[in-house]
DNA sequence: CGGGCCTCCTGAATGC
DNA sequence: TGCATTCAGGAGGCCC
């Protein structure tokens, strides 16, 4: 699943691969993939001509500029969406876009084996003191813990204030963005902080320990390319993650912890799986759940 | 508007 | 063997 360490991984190898060329035609195999564009009929017609300059990325997404252009070219990966280099010609699974150049060389391939990953077409808006120019459509995205202009006080606040399971929140992109099912199992895991617990029931001083969980797994995972679980993810260049031989929580329900033994819980929560430590990350005495008056 | 829930989708795994 | 069911999940959208 590709979160931020893996969407990180993907933009690092997307640079080479397409910075200073320009696009000369684009095929849609699949309008699924397009959907989120404004005006997806025309969307290969006004990426044609178009000269990409840089790959930037906020939390999960992606995005290219383009050389004297407001626009940009924003990217989801969603649950399996891959960017590949390609031969002309060359057949590739689960094909969805083709991006051609005007240099003869690779073809840019997004494949996505799910259709959960999104292309579109957006506005830049001008970059602010406390923001650098980003996509109109995606303005609702925090800025992710790797950003130069995060700061963790207002982020704190918004932890403290929602009277929700804290899981929920380390999911919610509105409050801090990158972070996924993978990595908030592992920091609510290192943080010994049960998923049930509500947000605003912790101590400012545990959800800065959080945080600070969170910073060090996403590192963690970005040193090793990502995490590859289901094979669906991939960097540019084929490579699969190394770091699911790292992960203590996701995946491992019904293993013993790496911490005190005991044997992980692994338990539906909104309608996807959690995996906590009924041990070391004890339920809280009030969870999110609602409770009758 | 906060919170909770539904939906989109494919293919591997599982069930009978 | 083969067909049907289950599962995985990001995030927009909808409902209360």
């Amino acid at each position: 699943m590709p979160e931020l360490p893996e969407v990180e991984t993907v933009r690092k190898g997307l640079g080479p691969l397409c910075e200073g060329r320009e696009i000369a035609g684009v095929i849609v195999y699949h309008p699924r993939a397009i959907r989120r564009d404004p005006k997806s009929k025309t969307f290969g017609q006004r990426l044609v001509g178009k000269k990409i300059s840089s790959v930037k990325r906020r939390g999960k997404y992606l995005w290219l500029t383009f050389a004297n252009s407001s626009q940009c070219l924003v990217a989801h990966l969603g649950l399996s969406g891959q960017f590949r280099p390609a031969r002309p010609g060359e057949v590739v699974a689960h094909e969805r876009v083709r991006f051609n150049f005007d240099d003869q060389m690779a073809d840019l391939v997004f494949c996505d084996q799910r259709t959960f990953g999104a292309l579109f077409i957006d506005d830049l808006l001008p970059a602010s003191p406390a923001d650098i120019e980003s996509p109109s459509l995606i303005s609702h995205i925090a800025l992710d813990p790797f950003d130069p202009n995060f700061a963790i006080d207002p982020v704190l606040d918004k932890f403290s204030r929602r009277n929700v399971a804290i899981k929920t929140v380390l999911l919610d992109q509105t409050v801090l963005s990158g972070v996924g099912n993978i990595y908030a199992d592992e920091s609510l895991w290192r943080s010994k902080i049960h998923p049930l617990t509500r947000s605003n029931h912790l101590s400012r001083k545990r959800l800065s320990v959080l945080l600070t969980h969170v910073n060090d797994v996403l590192s963690e995972a970005l040193g090793s390319g990502g995490t590859t679980f289901d094979g669906l993810y991939v960097a540019v260049n084929g490579e699969s993650g190394r770091f699911s031989r790292s992960l203590a929580a996701y995946g491992r329900g019904g293993q013993p912890c790496h911490r005190c033994g005991a044997t992980l819980c692994r338990e539906k929560f909104a309608n996807r799986s959690s995996v906590h430590c009924p041990k070391c990350q004890p339920a809280p005495k009030l969870t999110s759940q609602k409770v009758d008056s």
